[in-house]
DNA sequence: CTGTTAGCGCATTCAG
DNA sequence: CTGAATGCGCTAACAG
């Protein structure tokens, strides 16, 4: 199967015999042409069906207004939201977008920056991998002056841009309205000890436990790899523990939503024996029964801020200079928290 | 913010003391060639840092290898698993993929459209707006000899492949259910008329009834615009009829989801009162209480499948003419619809 | 085995 | 106001 043959300025030229600079300059409306001129050979493109080739112009200005986006995976809602935002409002300031996503694999983020610098994208935006432990791919983007902003998932030492949300912050919100109706014992979820998120938001969820005088308790901080089974391992052993803890905060929502449906199967109370909450926000964590307390991160807003910033950059609206945005984040108290004290 | 310089075969044909065609020839491994030059080049372009420009290279060849794929929603979970599909296998046979979302609007479908050829793609994969009811762009690609296929929600008459499920069979599935579990008065809540998908899951519907002796009652068609709000009057609608309804089959899993939580804030029993189901298990259906039945339309095999037969007709591996591809549904029994008869 | 030449489609000097 | 010439980075036909 092949493709059909494309109107070009030099077809269009010869049809009204004159040269492909003057096509060019009628097209882009330059003010040095004559308005008849001009009017004709609008006209005269539009008849033929005229569809500039954005391949040639990219080469010729050696810009492409194209966006690159990597994320680790596009079916998670979270992504997917951070993708709609980029999108729409890089199609407002008039570039489009490549997304790719990583499947959380280092070596396919590799990869992917690769495709999209080979493609002559104008700049980047990147979530990390959950996998990415050195960043060499990063600083050679750096080195080679490719501009790029990194967003959710971010190595903090890289000197570029930076959009976060408040994840200390989150759990903290969280912990606190847990400790507020009445658990004492708060058993934290974690991911992978070396995740970003796993690292901040374990932060909060001490931080708030520091404001009620509870200290770090090792036994009540489990560490899951984030699969259903390994999150269904860490459900079983916490009730089981000895001392009973009174509410659960997970990381992110699918370990709750594991946990919960782990605890149904076995005829756990949610929140009766253990208040429980989880952080993102998921479509899952409103459904669910009881219904799921959470923390929201609104992914559009990250991906359009994101964006934004980035064009900026682009379009020297804004200096160099990496800063780093932060996004607060807010609380979705729901029934699964709701301890009657 | 400028992008820093890129390497060229040029450069590096400067440094080597030889021609840019060498160049050119030792990167894509001609036979033709002293192997010791090749040596050299390869080493130096890696010395250097070479990456090819493929913005040049696709001007040059008139392919640019890469696929453009519109969806109508980037963040609904069954596109997100087409699109992963299309990207995984795209890439696997050397190709890149960018993507496009439309919202549901035919507006912004047909901009994107004119967006991917301008940008060269050497094929499209689309999957229609819910407002796309006329279809000159479609025959315009088509007359232009841009290949493409359309995925999920088709048009028929266009003489182009398409990758459908068999809607009508699923639906089939689910109202057989239905009337297994001893349902005789089945509501169907069906989006708005002219959707491709309405009318096959309907016809579904219809033949399972007459299977069962049951005639067509205009009462128990329900139609929603597939808002929250209106399918919420929907459900209203149902649980006030007169002559009670024992089974609701609805379209789309969101307006089961709608439905079965505003009966749960009113007091209604699923499944007692009502058997309710319905269709491409999304994950809020497992989740949801009681866990809801329907079918399941594996997303990420439908990009597969599309993708892989649209490179086949590219690469000549198959015929041009359109085929129809059409992939079955399982269905998915849960508890929301197991009612004691 | 390698260099020369031509050109993909377009934008942009430089001359008229 | 408009045309001719040049080149973006790369491939390919044609010579040698």
């Amino acid at each position: 199967m092949k493709k059909g043959h494309q109107v070009t300025m030099k077809e269009i030229a010869k049809k009204l015999g004159v040269s492909v600079s003057t096509i060019s300059r009628a097209l882009k409306d330059s003010p040095e042409l004559h308005p008849e001129t001009k009017r004709k050979i609008v006209e005269m493109a539009k008849e033929m069906n005229y569809q500039p080739n954005l391949l040639a112009q990219s080469l010729r200005i050696s810009r492409t207004k194209t966006l690159g986006v990597i994320v680790p995976e596009i079916t998670s809602h979270f992504f997917a939201s951070c993708i709609s935002g980029i999108q729409d409002h890089a199609n407002k300031r008039g570039y489009n977008v490549m997304i790719c996503q990583s499947n959380e694999s280092i070596d396919q983020e590799i990869a992917n920056i690769k495709t999209l610098v080979a493609s002559q994208v104008d700049a980047l935006l990147i979530s990390l991998s959950r996998e990415t432990n050195h960043y060499e791919h990063l600083y050679e983007l750096y080195s080679r002056e490719i501009p790029f902003v990194l967003f959710d998932r971010v190595q903090e030492d890289i000197p570029v841009s930076k959009i976060t949300f408040n994840d200390a912050g989150g759990a903290y919100q969280v912990t606190h309205h847990l400790l507020e109706m009445g658990c004492r014992r708060i058993v934290y979820v974690s991911g992978p000890e070396d995740l970003y998120i796993s690292k901040k938001r374990k932060e909060g969820y001490l931080k708030a436990l520091a404001e009620y005088g509870i200290a770090e308790e090792s036994d009540l901080i489990k560490i899951s790899d984030l699969t259903e089974q390994d999150n269904v391992r860490v459900a079983k052993e916490i009730m089981e523990m000895k001392t009973k803890p009174d509410g659960v905060f997970c990381m992110i929502d699918p370990v709750a939503v594991d946990v919960l449906t782990y605890w149904k199967s076995k005829g756990v109370k949610v929140p009766e024996e253990f208040a429980l909450a989880g952080f993102t926000n998921n479509p899952t964590a409103a459904v669910v029964e009881p219904p799921l307390t959470t923390v929201s991160q609104p992914g559009y807003e990250m991906g359009k801020l994101a964006v934004s910033h980035l064009l900026d950059q682009l379009d020297g609206l804004a200096s160099d200079d990496p800063i780093s945005i932060v996004l607060d984040t807010t609380l979705v108290p729901r029934k699964s928290s709701q301890k009657t004290i």
